[in-house]
DNA sequence: AGTTGTCAACGAAAAACTTCGTACTTGTGG
DNA sequence: CCACAAGTACGAAGTTTTTCGTTGACAACT
C-alpha cells in the first residue's frame, strides 16, 4: 500500500494549515480573520494561497456551498514528520540526536515538558526487541 | 552587544555550507567538485551561488589568491541553531518537547545516542539553578 | 429590476531562488 | 607574443513563491 506524502508546504502555506488545523474546516473568509490576528494580509491573498494547496493536494475543498470549505488532507503530525526528515536530512546528516540535542539547547523546556522526553526515553530504550 | 544572526540559508545554500563545514575553507573548484559526487551541477552555478552567499553574509571570501578560498561565516551548531528555531516557530508552535518527541519517532536512534540524550537531559534537570 | 455585499476565478506583477552562457582577466607554456 | 587553461564577474532567463487587482457570479434586499 502505497502512501502519498504530503509536498513540503512553504512558511507561508504552514501558516494556512495551523489555522486549519487549529480550527477544523473553515472558509476562506474564516482563514483570513483569523491570519489577520498575526499578519496583515489581503482576503485574494488567502484564497489564492488555498486555491494552490488545493493543487498541490495539501487542502481539501468542498464545494457544495457557495463559500467553499476547506480542511487539510494531512494531519499536523505526518506534515511535522515530514519537516523534522527533511530538515534532519539537510542539516543534520540524518541524526536525530544531533537535532534534539540542539533543539533540547535552543529552547529552555519546562521540566514536565523534560520528564515527557524522559518517558518516551524509557520507552525507546526498554522496549527495545 | 549586537549579535548578528545568520539568515536562514536555502536548501541550495545549506548543501555548499555543509561541504564548508566539512572540508574547511575552500576554493569554487574544490566545492564544486565535492557538490557534483553527490548531484551534477555547473561550476558557475556554484561560484554563483559563493558570490551571493558572500553578499548574504552566509561565508567569507579571501581574494588574496588568485582562486578565491571561500570559508563559513557561521558555525555548523550556530545554524543548525537557527533551523531549529525556525521549524519549532513555524511548525510546533515553539514546543521543543514536541518537536523532540517527533524526531525520536521519525528516525531510530541507537541506544548510544539514547544514552546521550539522557545524559543531557539530566544535565537540564540536574542543573537547575 | 437595480443596488449592494460576498464570493471564486483568473491573470499579472513582484520577489526570491536557481541555473548557466558569455565575456573579461590572468597566469603558463611554447 | 600567442594560445590555452582556469578563474571571476555579470547578466539573463527559468522557476517557484507571494501578493493583489479586477472581473464575473450569485444572492439578498428594496
Amino acid at each position: 500500500m502505497k502512501k502519498s506524502l504530503p509536498p513540503k508546504p512553504t512558511d507561508t502555506e504552514l501558516a494556512i494549515l495551523r489555522v486549519l488545523w487549529r480550527l477544523g474546516p473553515a472558509t476562506v473568509r474564516t482563514v483570513f480573520d483569523e491570519l489577520n490576528r498575526a499578519q496583515a494580509t489581503g482576503y485574494t491573498t488567502v484564497l489564492k494561497m488555498l486555491q494552490i494547496m488545493t493543487e498541490k493536494g495539501l487542502v481539501r475543498r468542498d464545494e457544495s456551498e457557495r463559500s467553499h470549505v476547506y480542511e487539510t488532507t494531512f494531519s499536523e503530525q505526518q506534515v511535522q514528520c515530514q519537516l523534522v526528515g527533511h530538515l534532519l536530512d539537510r542539516a543534520f546528516g540524518g541524526s536525530a540526536q544531533k537535532l534534539v540535542l540542539q533543539a533540547l539547547a535552543t529552547k529552555k523546556s519546562s521540566p514536565q515538558e523534560l520528564a515527557e522526553i524522559r518517558k518516551l526515553l524509557n520507552e525507546l530504550e526498554g522496549g527495545k526487541s
